[in-house]
DNA sequence: AATGAATGAGCATTCATTCAT
DNA sequence: GATGAATGAATGCTCATTCAT
């Protein structure tokens, strides 16, 4: 029916202008991302952002769910043929795997949680997200569960958190020089904590003595 | 000329103004915090802010470091009288703890955090400062290994890393929706990581049997 | 290639859009009236209305005018077997008959008078019709008085004017809560004036007597 | 107490503002007054607007309530002296005067009640202001009637709107072609009016004879 | 020390118009 | 005839910063 411009190409153009938003945001910032340089960053005019989002925050919103969207495709696909404790080590190491798409993808969302900050109705958005991922790790783990693999006193979804805050913590501090995290420590440090928390293996050599020690130094939080 | 009470007063003025930053930073966002809402936060207009602090950059940040001193401050009091596995104890159930200032402190550094994405400058200070939190706990578990109180194996520094890492990602949960965490949960999540990683103990209840499962979700990562 | 057939069409067409447009105007006002809203109101998209009109500003004079001439034409046919007084009477009946037809057109016609101010070409055309309206509302009364049914000494052009005047000014306050008007006071308004300064008729109950008042209010503009 | 800049000029400056947006609407329009073409007619940049106006809306509406209370204290001033029917006269003939003063006025109100149509808001106060003036041409009526200089059998609040219909109608044409009005023929025609609907009076030369006319023309709206 | 007036650049958004299909 | 993609200028508004008082 249509006899204007095809019109096949609406979504193409959408993921299109949510790369070259992403792109700026990693770039500039989000504070600094101005629909302008988004058009500028495509060879376009701003004009035409219009046309395919309806504001500056639906493009934003989009762009960052769809670089995730991405992600969890990709992950589902590498874990899907393995069972038991395999399954659980897969995608754990898929999600703590530093390479720069991944290091934009959790930029991405750290600038987006800390633009929500004092903004509830995106903070709900990020939160239920993020139960949402609880719960798909939480399923992995009862099923564990459910055949023995891991430990039966275990809250699944408590669980699922800390295995969760792990990763995301590690991130939060990988972000910021990237490429001082090549190898697989940070790998063995996540499998570390799943092996002695979920699965309720003996750490690796646990032999200390009773003595008391003095440490001094405190941490700062930041 | 009272040049040291002028002093004085100048301090007090910065943390007053610094205290105001952080109000409006946490009911609004780091987006929408001009300086004219924190002048009129305090009482003043706007253009007292620049007796203070030379821009903006400058106010807000030393509004986010003024809190989070603070909140070092404390922590190194209620540890410092402690010895060997308590010590970390204490210093890590303090990290953890949700109380309203708590919550504020964490969602003040996400909305930094985020706002560094894009600004390599503001990036390497808040990296400075993350290296020395790892830092101050890596020395406190290097000291409980020199005593035996800790597994010999570890990388006190990488042991240090994955600690602070859950505490950080766990804190991210956190401020989403901090009501739904009042117990010791969370502690005692924290806890298990930190006796089995670190410590070496055996997980409570290590019974597991060697069947093999298989689970289907994939989480995502957002 | 049927020429007649697709004539034809087109001014039906151009009534469609005309009709379109008039009902976005009175629901959002002429300065929120957009092409793509007149365009999506008829389920259209925007690059068609430029195959019927060449701007924006023909379309929008076109619908006033079309409203009008359709209320034109009704109040001629209502009035052409009439004779004498009661021509005049009918005519200014139909002129001060509140109905939503004749809301919407007195909004629109203000509407287009207000965004005639600064625009001396909008002006004129608008000042044109004026004139029309009084001249044959003048040749109306002219005929009274060669009858000798209407005062002898009166200007015929100053009294159209004047009644015209009159029946405007009424939708003028019409328009701002036409649910305030329903039954006949404002006929009987219009014709107590028509009885009095143009046929010439004593007032119905002329007894003053000469005390002098002191009223003190005054009426403010707007 | 106030150190800084002073403070009385605050009004003053409004009124400048409110006085360079009357003359930029009256020459370009209410559509095309945009502020920075308000501040470039004092001589400013549109930051400044700000200043003293929170939005464009309350600018606008109080550049045109400014003009029209100040007409309001010139005629309160001009009446307050007489008694009776010269009290009413005096009003209306302060009503009725045409110069440039008055125009521009009168422009200011047509292209504001054209701007109301599809704002119901704007329309509510505009409404209120109508109500005003009839209420307060209706007092003055009243106490005609009290004292017996105006017809008994009159609802005064009518013929307030009777009176005001009129003269705003007037208005209505004069603002097209104000060069057009000069001399006082519009007085007299209001006047007629007064005196025959308000004051009971005889119309000038009443006779007119019972003859029959046919006249044809019809009066078209606008 | 503190005020508040003024700046002026930057922003998202709106929209009439053009034009290839 | 009709579509809708793309333009690009214009608008109202925000805000950090400057500065005379």
């Amino acid at each position: 029916m249509t006899r204007g411009r095809i019109k096949g190409d609406h979504e193409v153009r959408r993921a299109e202008i949510a790369r070259a938003a992403c792109a700026v945001i990693l770039r500039n910032g989000l504070a600094a991302t101005s629909l302008a340089e988004i058009a500028r960053e495509m060879g376009y005019t701003t004009g035409v952002l219009r046309h395919y989002f309806l504001s500056k925050e639906e493009l934003l919103f989009h762009a960052k769910n769809s670089l995730f969207d991405a992600a969890i495709d990709a992950r589902r696909d590498g874990a899907q043929d393995l069972q038991g404790r395999d399954k659980l080590t897969s995608v754990v190491t898929a999600m703590i795997a530093v390479n720069p798409a991944a290091v934009d993808r959790y930029r991405l969302l750290a600038a987006f949680n800390g633009s929500a900050i004092g903004d509830e109705a995106l903070m709900s958005k990020q939160h239920a997200r993020n139960q949402e991922n609880i719960e798909a790790l939480s399923a992995l783990i009862a099923e564990l569960q459910a055949c023995g693999l891991a430990l039966k006193g275990l809250d699944p979804r408590m669980a699922a958190l800390g295995l969760l805050a792990l990763i995301d913590g590690l991130w939060e501090h990988i972000i910021m020089k990237p490429q001082d995290w090549g190898g697989d420590d940070l790998a063995a440090l996540v499998m570390a904590h799943v092996r002695t928390t979920i699965f309720g293996e003996l750490p690796p050599e646990a032999e200390t003595d009773r003595r008391t020690g003095a440490p001094s130094a405190i941490p700062r939080e930041t």
